[in-house]
Formats: C-alpha cells, sequence, structure tokens
DNA sequence: TGTACATCAGTGAACGCGCGTTCACTGATGTAC
DNA sequence: TGTACATCAGTGAACGCGCGTTCACTGATGTAC
C-alpha cells in the first residue's frame, strides 16, 4: 500500500512538478479519503521525503548499472575513454525521462524544506559509478601522465577538495580530482541547462553537444 | 508605484522564493488592498513574469558591467587570461548575493508557466558579455592556436552550435565556439551547485574551486 | 462450531487557512466653464 | 472665485477554491477461548 501511494505521488511529480504535489490529489487518484494517507506517511512533508529519496535512488541505481555495464563491457578490448561515456549518458537519459525528478535532485530547493540526511548515501553512489573508470584505469596505470595528475594544485584547492579525494578516491593524484570534481560540474550543467529548457534556440542537438563534451572531459582526466 | 511593488515582490522572492509569491502577501507588506495590484499588474502569473524578467535585466547588467570594466583595465598591461576571469566572478557574486533569482532563471522551471520570450534578450546579453574577452583576443590575433580552434568538429555538431555561432561569433573558428559553449556549461554548472546547496561536506571552500576551474576555461580556449 | 473480543485500514465530516480574482464603491484631485 | 463634473487610485466585502490536518467513527478480518 505504502508503494502504492507511492507509485501515484511519484507519477504526480512526474507529471506535474514536485510544487503542486498534494496529499488530497492523491487521495483522490488512489479514491481514497486524504485521511487515509496518515496511516502510512506522517503528512505531505514526510510523502515528499520520501519521493526525493525515491528519485536519488532511482539515480543511483541507473548510474550505478550503466557503470556495470561498462565495466563488464570493458573485459573486451575497449578505451578507457570509451567506457567513460557510458554513466554520463545514463544521467542524462534518466534525466531526460524524469526531468521533475533531475529539478528534485537538482533544482532549486523546495524553500524552507530541507532535503533528508539519506540523500547523502546515494549522492555518493552516483559519483562513484561516474569516477569508476577514472579510479579503475589509475590503478591499472592507464591514466595519462601529464593531463589531471600532472596539473599544480594549490595548498587552497588540495584542501577544498579534501572531503572528495577521500571519499571517492583513496591515493589519487590531487589534479585528478580535481579534474574529476570539475567533470561532474560540467555534466551537471550540461543537463539541468537540457533539461530546464536553456538551450531552446541556442543549441539545435543538445545529445550531440553532449556527447562532444563528455568525451572532452575524458581526455582532460587523461583516460586514452 | 509599479516600481514599489515590484520592489517588495522582489524582496519577498529573495526571501522566500518565488514559489511562495502571492499577492496578497505583497499588498499586506504595501498596506493596499490585494485589489489594489491589479491596477498595476494583470495578476499574479503577470507579477511573476515581471519579476523574472527583472532577474535576467539585473544579471546581465552585472556581467555587462563586469565585462566592461574588465575591457578598460585590460588597456593597462593584463593578461587576456586574467581579463577573462572578471564575468564569470560577476556572475557568482550574483547568484550568491540572490540566490532565489538564480534559481528564477537556471533552476526548476515553474511548472504550468512559461518564461516570457523578453528574457531571450538579456539572456543573450549575459553570453555577450562573458564571452567578449574572447572575442577581442581572437580579433586580435591573440588566441593560442591549437587550443579550442584547432580542435576537430564532426558537421553535426558545428551544426548544433550554429545559432550561437552566429549570434555571437561572427566569423570565429567553430572549435572556439564550442568550447566557449561549454564552457558556459560549466560555469553555470559550477554556480548552480554551490547555489543550491551541493557542495555541502562535499567541496568546502567553492570558490577557490571556481577560481580554478574557470581559470582552466580560460587555457582550454586559448586565452593566454 | 460458535461467540466475544481486538486489531486496524479506511471513512467522512469538519476545522481554519491563504489564495486569486471580481465588483460595486468611495473620495480625493484636477479640470472646465 | 465658485460650481459641476470627470478621472482614477485605492477600498472592502465577497466568491469559490484546494489545501493540510484532526478526530471520532465504522466495519471487515482475524484470533482466543
Amino acid at each position: 500500500m505504502t508503494a502504492e501511494i507511492l507509485a501515484v505521488a511519484r507519477r504526480h511529480v512526474a507529471d506535474e512538478g514536485a510544487a503542486s504535489l498534494s496529499l488530497r490529489s492523491v487521495a483522490r487518484d488512489l479514491e481514497m479519503a486524504p485521511s487515509a494517507l496518515y496511516r502510512y506517511f506522517d503528512g505531505r512533508d514526510a510523502l515528499l521525503s520520501a519521493l526525493i529519496l525515491d528519485a536519488y535512488e532511482s539515480l543511483a541505481g541507473e548510474a550505478e548499472a550503466a557503470a556495470e555495464a561498462a565495466a563488464q563491457a570493458a573485459k573486451r578490448p575497449e578505451t578507457d575513454a570509451a567506457r567513460w561515456l557510458a554513466v554520463p549518458r545514463a544521467l542524462r537519459a534518466w534525466a531526460l525521462t524524469h526531468p521533475h525528478e533531475w529539478g528534485l535532485i537538482f533544482g532549486t530547493p523546495v524553500p524552507g524544506y530541507e532535503a533528508p540526511e539519506q540523500t547523502v548515501e546515494p549522492y555518493a553512489r552516483i559519483a562513484a559509478a561516474l569516477v569508476r573508470p577514472v579510479v579503475e584505469a589509475e590503478a591499472a596505470g592507464r591514466l595519462q601522465a601529464g593531463a589531471g595528475a600532472g596539473r599544480a594544485v594549490s595548498d587552497d584547492l588540495e584542501a577544498a577538495v579534501r572531503p572528495v579525494r577521500e571519499g571517492l578516491f583513496p591515493d589519487m593524484p590531487v589534479g585528478t580530482v580535481v579534474r574529476a570534481v570539475e567533470a561532474w560540474t560540467t555534466i551537471v550543467g550540461a543537463i539541468s541547462l537540457e533539461v530546464f529548457g536553456h538551450w531552446r534556440n541556442t543549441v539545435l542537438n543538445p545529445g550531440t553537444l553532449f556527447e562532444a563534451t563528455t568525451r572532452e572531459l575524458a581526455s582532460t582526466m587523461g583516460l586514452t
């Protein structure tokens, strides 16, 4: 039943966005009394929290599946750079099929409402999936020297990026860590600009641009 | 009077975000009857449209001022790369002081609500201001060969990016145009991630990272 | 097999709220003669 | 200088709406003896 409520609520968010999600409309769709939902959720905010978490988990699952599939495929001869593309593509594909959920994660925060603490874990999983080919290429000694790794990094910058390095990149050159964070920035930016409609009349084929951009990021990080 | 209404409404958006903007609360702040606002605006949506446009104009103004100041300063000996930093910094500074307005422009679109057509013009002005140092460096023949310009660009990508090239970069190498669009993507992504709270516990000093990232973009485009 | 009772998912009426929008109006200010 | 009239910014009451949340309740199902 909880699952059924979530399914309907998820559909509402997908159709109209989170702002107009209401307990009453969900109840209506389920042909229940609004008060019945209180048996399953503490109120509207609790339902919204569950949906946000849901979106994070869904995206994380997608990212991990793509990373895993690419890792399997890489047993056949394939370059690291080609393998790298899998997760960004999966993120973009998910965002295009779930634009409102993407907005829930990366868009304007709902005012006066704090995202639940549990989003930290799936968020880290998304980042880890993205970065997995880089980590594995580095471990195998296949990361091109002189690219990200060779770059000078100030002490300030190194300190700023320390949590990322400790969380995702044990024993990785700082230069590469910085590049990876920048890659994350670019990917999220590219997807958000597309999903939120900012390429309209500007970039005619966002898919082509996205592909080129992510390829570029690969070589920036020293993947070949 | 129209200006006064806008000022109050702007403050409401700044304080609580666009979602909770209401005619009644604006009227309350002005100590007027709600109906009085109808003399100045056609309704809530019209007011919101005005505010969105307002935000675009404000950001565009800021970007142009920064571009102009940097152009003046560049008469003294200064590198193109250093000059390039001015506009990204201004965009970030504006976003940090006007987070909700940034969200109005680059965040989740308000559902069921189309941004007014007049946003196209200020949007273009922002992009033009950002890109001005690149255009001028190219015109002066100071753009480093082999960087952006030398890059191979597929026909598809060239076509995808044609409106940008025609609008902002007359007679510019396509490679540079693509790099500039990617720079835009990265800058917007970096600011949005910071403003929307996604660096929390991840990147400890977003300013340092932003600075490093934008510097990197300069060399990517062949600015020296 | 039959009775008494507990559980608990879901009901339905009611609450108070703030909202956008309408409409007939008031009353001060300015203009014409 | 004085009167009649037009203008128009702003009023205030009212409308209907959908919302989140509460509360006492019903009635089917399962359990214990």
